[in-house]
DNA sequence: GCCCGGTTACTCGGATATATAGTGTCCGAGTCCGATGGG
DNA sequence: CCCATCGGACTCGGACACTATATATCCGAGTAACCGGGC
C-alpha cells in the first residue's frame, strides 16, 4: 500500500506554477534539475496530469508545461486520481461465494460484499478529504508556513 | 496503489472464525480450501496476524488459528496494518527543500511540508473510518445482506 | 529597414530496460493424537 | 480394564523462487525561435 512518488512530484510541480503565477510553459528539464529528479521520469508523470487534463503540454523551443485550469478548481484528488489511476486500493475478488458449494439459495450475495463496503467507506473519506483541498488551498498553507518562498522561486526560474 | 489482497482474505478469514463462535482453531488449509486460495500464501497472511496480536496460532494436530481477542475490539484498521505495515501510503521526501539553493533563510522549512500535511489529513480520515468498523460490525452487516451463512459455515467446518 | 526561408536547438511523447515489492511455493521443526503393548 | 510409551500424521514457521508493478532511461517526431539573405 505504498503510493508512487510521482504524486508527490506532481503536486510540486503544480505548486511551482502556482507560485511562478503567469501562464508561460514550465519545462520538465527546469523543474527536475531544481527538485534534483530523474527529468525522463518527471515528464512521464506530467504527461499523466496532461491526460488527466489538469496540463496543457507545450511543444517546441520555449516549451513545456502548462496549467490548464486555476489552482483553486485543482483538487489533490485530481491529481492522485491522474497519476495513481481510477481504481480504488482494495478491490473485491468476491471470495466469500467461493469454497461453501451451491447450499445456499440463489441470490443469497446480492447485496454487495460487506467487507468491501466497508473498505470503500474508508476510501471514501479519503476521497472526500482529498476532494476538498486545493492546490490553491496547499499553496496557501505552504506560504503561511514558509514566507517569501513564491519570489525566489520565480528568481530561480529567471521570470524576474 | 493497489492493497495486497492479504487484507481482503484475512477479513474473510476473521469472519470465518466469528461465524463458527467457539474458540477450536482453524487450519490454514481448510480456509484455503473453502476459499480456494493458495494454502502457504493464506498461511503467511495469518502469520502477520499473529505477529500484530490479532490471532493466536495453536501449532501440532488439530491446531491451526484462533482469534486472540473478540471480535468487536478488532477493526479494520488492524487487520489492514498487519497486512500491509504501519508506514503511510504517501511519504514526503522533503524535495521542496531541494533545488533553490541557501538563498532562503535557515528554518524555513521548519514545519512540516504543506503537501505531505494535506496527504496525511485524508490519509487519517481513512485510518479514522477503518478504526471505526470492527469485525463484529462487518459481520452484523454481512448477516443482514446474506442470511443463514453462519449455520452453513459451521456445517461447512463440520462443527455440527 | 522589412520580410521570407532555411537551419538549429529545444521540447514533448512514447517505446524500451532495470529495480523493487508483491505473489506464490517448498521444506523443516514442533506438537498433539492415537495405536500398541504391558501391568 | 487402565496406563505408559512409541509411532505417525498434521500443523505452523520461515527460507526460497517467480511474477507484476513501479522506477528509470533512451531516442525519435515536432515545433518555435533564430540567423541569413533577398527585396
Amino acid at each position: 500500500m505504498r503510493m508512487g512518488r510521482g504524486v508527490e512530484w506532481a503536486v510540486h510541480a503544480l505548486l511551482t506554477m502556482t507560485w511562478l503565477g503567469d501562464d508561460e510553459p514550465v519545462p520538465t528539464a527546469q523543474l527536475a534539475a531544481n527538485y534534483e529528479l530523474p527529468p525522463a521520469y518527471l515528464n512521464k508523470q506530467l504527461q499523466a496530469l496532461v491526460r488527466a487534463g489538469l496540463l496543457v503540454s507545450v511543444p517546441g523551443a520555449r516549451g513545456g508545461f502548462r496549467m490548464a485550469r486555476p489552482a483553486q478548481e485543482i483538487t489533490l484528488m485530481d491529481v492522485v486520481a491522474a497519476i495513481e489511476g481510477p481504481d480504488d486500493a482494495f478491490q473485491c475478488t468476491e471470495i466469500r461465494r467461493r469454497g461453501m458449494g451451491e447450499n445456499l439459495p440463489a441470490g443469497t450475495f446480492r447485496a454487495p460484499c460487506a467487507v468491501s463496503a466497508g473498505m470503500q467507506r474508508a476510501e471514501l473519506a479519503w476521497r472526500r478529504s482529498l476532494a476538498a483541498q486545493t492546490i490553491a488551498d496547499v499553496r496557501a498553507e505552504a506560504d503561511a508556513r514558509a514566507p517569501g518562498v513564491a519570489p525566489m522561486v520565480r528568481r530561480t526560474y529567471g521570470r524576474d
